[in-house]
DNA sequence: CTGAAAGCGCTTACAG
DNA sequence: CTGAAAGCGCTTACAG
C-alpha cells in the first residue's frame, strides 16, 4: 500500500541507493536506468519522505513562526513577507497559533522546536519570563518581531513606538491641534500599550500641551473598545475641548469614528483621529484614515535575514532593538484647525 | 553541540531505550533511573526530534494546509477553524502560501505531501485541471474549502454560492427594489465568479426584473475593483434607475460605498448595497454593510472532521458537495424603498 | 525493570 | 555506473 524508495527498487530491479540518486544526483546514474527508475517511480505515485531524508541529509532550514493570534489585521501581512522572503533563500516555514494563549504559545515554543525548526520568529506578544525561560533552552536563535526583549538580550524588528507615538502628536500639533486626546492600549503592554502612551504624553509635554486624566482612555485594540473609549472621552469633552484624538491601532481608531459618527459629530470637521498600523483596512474606510504605518511585510523579511545571519555566526547572534521606519499616511482623517481656534 | 537521546543516555549511563521510555511511556521505568534520566535530559536541554520519532511511531496527523492567498481577509478565519479542531482532535497543521500563483500552488500541494501531511483542505481558488493532475496521484484525501470540484469527484465544503446570490437579491425584493444592479467577479472563476452572477440572474427573472448589460459590471474582488466597478454603474443610471447594487464581495461593496460617497451620493439612502463573505470589517465600516454571510471557522472545522473520517473509512471517501448554510446579516447598507417608487 | 537488536525511509562515503 | 554497509534519531517487540 505504501510506496517508499524501496517499493521502487524493487519494481525497477536496482538498489535502494540507486533510486535516491536518480532523485538527488540524477547524472550519476546510467540514462536507460535513470530512465527506467523515473517511470516506475512516476507509475507508483512515488513521493519522497522529505522527513526521513532530513534525518540523514542536510536540510532547508526551517523557520518556525509562533502568532499571538492568526486573524490579527496585520498578521497576514506579517507573515507574507516572511513567506516572500522563505521562499526565496529556500526556506521552509512552520507556523503555530497561540490563539490568544500564553499557556498554548508556550506549547508551540516546544513544538516549533521538536519539529526541527532551526530558527524561531516570535511575534506581537510581550516577551514574559516563562517564554523566555523556554526560549533560553531552546538553543536556536529565536527573534522577536513587532515586540520587543531587550531585557533578555533578544533581538527584535519594530518600529520606533515611542517615536512613533510622538511624530503622530507633532502632526496633529502641526495642523493647529491644541488639545488632543488618546485611545491607549494597556498599561501593562509594554509595546504597543506603555510605549505608545509615553511617545504621547511626551510630546504633551514637548509641545507644551495640556494634559489630564480625562484625555486618556484604554481599550484592547479592537473595534469595539475604540468604540466604547472614545464614548468615555467625548463625555468629557466640555472639561477637555479636545479636537483630535491619537489612538493605538486602526482597529479602535474606526470604533472611534464611528462612535464619533453616533453622536452626530463628524471626522475629522468636528474631530481629527489619527491611527496607528496602517492595516489595508484603514485605506477602505470613509473618511480613510490617516495613521502611522508599520513595516510589516518588511520586519517579516527582516526577521528572515537576522536568522539566516544568525546561522552563520553560529552562536553569538547580536542582540538589540532594530527600529525600522515608520511613517505618516496622510489620509481624510485629520482637518487642518485655524490658529483662532486654539 | 547537537543533544539527542543518545547523548542523554550517555551522561545518564543508561541504554537509549531506556531514555526513550522515560519519554513515551515513563510508567515502565524504574522511578530513580526515571528521575536521574529527566535531570540529565533536562540539564542537557534535550528535545526529542518529532521528525525522526514519527518514521518509527504512530504519529499525530497531519494536515496540510494550502492558501491561495494568505493575507486574505477571510482566510486568517478558516485557519483559525482548522486550527481550532485540530488542537481539539490532536492533529498538526502545516500550511504552504500560494501567494496568487498557480505555479506555487502546484508545487504547495507536492510539498504538503512530501512533508507527510495525511490530507489536504484545498482553499478558495478553483481546482484546474492541472491541480487535479497532482492531486490524484497524493493518494490522501484532499478536501476543497470554499471552492469546489464535483467534476472530479473531489469533496467541498462551502455554502450555496448561487443560493445565496439569489437569496440577496429576494431581500433586495422584499425591500422594494425593482431596479437592481450587480458587481460580479470574473467569469472564468466558476465558484464566487460565475455561480453568484448565476444566482443574480435567476433572481432577477424569478421576479420579474428587467435585465440589461449596463446593469453588471466587474471586478476581481478587491476594494478598487469595486470602486471602479461601481463608476461604471453609475454611469448608466440614467439608463439603469438602479437603487440597490448586490456585490460578488464585501470588499467590492466596501469600494463601491466609496465610490457612491464620492459622487455625492449617499448609501442606503441613493443606492442600496449588499455584499457577500460577513468579514469582519464589513461591521466596522459606515454605514456598517448588510451582507451573506459565510460560515469560515465552521468551514474550516467541517474540512477537518471530513478529513477524519476519510480516514477511518480508509479509500472510499464519499465526494460530493457539503452546502454549508449562508445567512444574510442586515446592518445598515440597504434601504426599504417605499412602493411607489418603482 | 532494562538492554541488544531490528527497523522506520532515506543518504552517502566506500568498493568494485 | 552500481550495490553493500553504515548511519541519521528514534521506537518497539523480544529476551532476560
Amino acid at each position: 500500500m505504501k510506496v517508499t524508495i524501496r517499493t521502487v527498487a524493487e519494481q525497477a530491479g536496482v538498489s535502494v541507493p540507486t533510486v535516491s540518486r536518480v532523485f538527488n544526483s540524477p547524472e550519476l546514474v546510467n540514462k536507460v536506468t535513470r530512465e527506467r527508475v523515473m517511470a516506475i517511480a512516476d507509475s507508483l505515485h512515488f513521493f519522497p519522505n522529505d522527513r526521513a531524508r532530513a534525518l540523514r541529509a542536510p536540510k532547508r532550514p526551517i523557520i518556525g513562526v509562533l502568532a499571538w493570534q492568526i486573524k490579527d489585521f496585520f498578521f497576514g501581512e506579517l507573515l507574507s513577507g516572511i513567506n516572500k522572503a522563505a521562499a526565496r533563500e529556500d526556506m521552509d516555514v512552520l507556523l503555530f497559533d497561540a490563539q490568544l494563549d500564553s499557556k498554548r504559545g508556550m506549547d508551540g515554543l516546544v513544538f516549533l522546536k521538536r519539529q526541527q525548526s532551526d530558527g524561531i520568529i516570535f511575534t506581537s506578544s510581550p516577551v514574559l519570563d516563562e517564554y523566555y525561560a523556554i526560549i533560553s533552552r531552546l538553543h536556536i536563535p529565536v527573534v522577536l518581531a513587532l515586540t520587543e526583549g531587550s531585557q533578555y538580550n533578544l533581538c527584535s524588528f519594530k518600529i520606533d513606538d515611542r517615536k512613533a507615538a510622538f511624530d503622530a502628536v507633532g502632526y496633529l500639533v502641526a495642523r493647529g491641534h491644541r488639545h488632543i486626546g488618546m485611545i491607549s492600549g494597556p498599561m501593562e503592554d509594554t509595546i504597543a500599550g506603555n510605549s505608545r502612551f509615553s511617545g504621547f504624553r511626551e510630546a504633551l509635554r514637548h509641545y507644551n500641551l495640556t494634559y489630564t486624566d480625562e484625555q486618556l482612555a484604554f481599550g484592547q485594540y479592537r473595534y469595539e473598545h475604540g468604540y466604547a473609549a472614545m464614548a468615555d472621552l467625548l463625555s468629557h469633552r466640555d472639561v477637555t475641548a479636545i479636537t483630535a484624538v491619537f489612538t493605538a491601532s486602526d482597529e479602535m481608531a474606526i470604533g472611534a469614528m464611528r462612535c464619533i459618527h453616533d453622536h452626530g459629530l463628524r471626522v475629522p470637521e468636528d474631530i481629527s483621529i489619527i491611527g496607528f498600523d496602517n492595516v489595508a483596512v484603514s485605506d477602505m474606510v470613509t473618511p480613510k484614515l490617516t495613521t502611522i504605518m508599520q513595516p510589516f511585510e518588511r520586519i517579516g523579511m527582516e526577521s528572515v535575514s537576522y536568522l539566516k545571519k544568525a546561522w552563520n555566526a553560529s552562536g553569538d547572534s547580536s542582540s538589540g532593538t532594530y527600529f525600522l521606519p515608520h511613517r505618516i499616511i496622510e489620509r481624510e482623517s485629520v482637518a487642518t484647525l485655524s490658529y483662532d481656534s486654539s
